[in-house]
DNA sequence: CCGGATCCGAATCGATACTG
DNA sequence: CAGTATCGATTCGGATCCGG
């Protein structure tokens, strides 16, 4: 537990030495999309050795970052603070920026449910949805499935079997559209490709409800892909 | 030269392999002012070892975060690429987040020119600029001096011996101050004392100008202090 | 001085095994 | 499920050295 200095008297410096460490903040990511058993943690993070994660949790709860809490029936979940909460945009920041740089997913890559539900928020046009009817998006990606919802600018990500079931249920008056996809899901949000030509290569299948809703889903989701190096 | 990875296919993970390791954000940070020489980051970061920042500086190449730039007359510096220059958004949120867990300076904590420059640039308040007249502060801080300027809007910060000269002279059309202050600087930016206060108990001195202008300093800058944790 | 490269001990990380 | 314990592999830090 080394807390590692930089000695410096700056903000910046402050943060890296709360969160900077390796893990670090993709634990915070993943806690972003709601609280997490520890096993819930070494799973969406496959590549962590379980003695750092269990170091890094203790650290972020010493920062003031992250709580353990009890829960009522059995076990524990470990839950930002108000103040891990507003590592948000710091998080968000980092995506954005990362995003640019992803190109095609290399050899042993994988897409997680929380690092998903993340992008999407990340890649979220609150105007767009505002302007736009509430919408439903089932989306299917590898073994991993996400409830999408957008509606009158607000989104909410859901993966089902996780938090209460009622909120898995499509809300009556939301349109419904159920799609399976692959990484290339990435270039219909960074608008290389738009929608029709995702429907006919093959990188997004619908597998129930409208396909015109495809083109309703690349409205409100996009990010930018160009690096200009 | 690792290039660590995480086995994510996702923009967090993508930002954190090019710039999460030890000292690369930080090196970034006083990129973020202007283009440094190798000797210029060291000083900036007095902790760093040499060959640590000579590692850092090859990866950020390679990452196209940082280009190396031969001097027209002798020498050469390092700047960011454009892309590198995207990391702006990244530094500051991290800037505002570590700033409100800072507290007092702990033992040997220093701050630099351009540390102070970046948490200048975090704080500024770019609507109350707007609204009041253009004004340029000298800034004594331990032995570093800044001239900070802003007008309509825009907030230009200048540590005199860099940059153009020109730029250094006030303009003609600002109202001038010059003062001292300590690592107290924090609280006036935090709103935690105001500025009549910070007068009275020293942890600003007004050197020359109209010590009512500190108002306005405290009027520009300010960043939340508070920590919910 | 500038811009590093080299060497070495200390600290951290990763992989695996094991435990209450 | 929620971690410890151990140990080899990496990385970091500190100091020194070197060519222009």
């Amino acid at each position: 537990m080394a807390a590692r200095n930089y000695g410096q008297y700056c903000g910046v410096v402050r943060a890296l030495e709360l969160v900077g460490e390796r893990w670090a903040l993709l634990i915070v990511r993943d806690l972003l999309v709601g609280p997490r058993r520890y096993s819930d943690l070494k799973n969406g993070l496959s590549r962590i050795p379980t003695n750092i994660l269990s170091d890094r949790l203790k650290e972020l709860q010493g920062a003031g970052v992250v709580r353990r809490v009890p829960l009522a029936r059995c076990g524990l979940v470990y839950e930002l603070t108000p103040y891990g909460r507003e590592l948000e945009d710091v998080i968000l920041a980092m995506g954005r920026w990362g995003f640019k740089a992803m190109g095609e997913p290399r050899d042993g890559e994988e897409i997680t449910a929380d690092s998903l539900t993340m992008a999407l928020r990340t890649a979220f046009d609150a105007d767009a949805s505002r302007r736009l009817p509430a919408t439903a998006f089932t989306v299917h990606l590898g073994d991993i499935t996400l409830v999408v919802r957008s509606a009158r600018g607000t989104l909410d990500v859901v993966a089902p079997g996780r938090g209460p079931l009622s909120t898995v249920l499509p809300a009556g008056d939301a349109e419904n559209v159920e799609f399976a996809a692959g990484p290339g899901l990435r270039a219909l949000i960074a608008g290389t490709i738009g929608p029709e030509q995702a429907l006919r290569d093959g990188v997004l299948q619908v597998l129930d409800g409208d396909p015109l809703l495809v083109e309703r889903f690349s409205a409100l989701f996009h990010l930018e892909a160009s690096v200009a190096a």
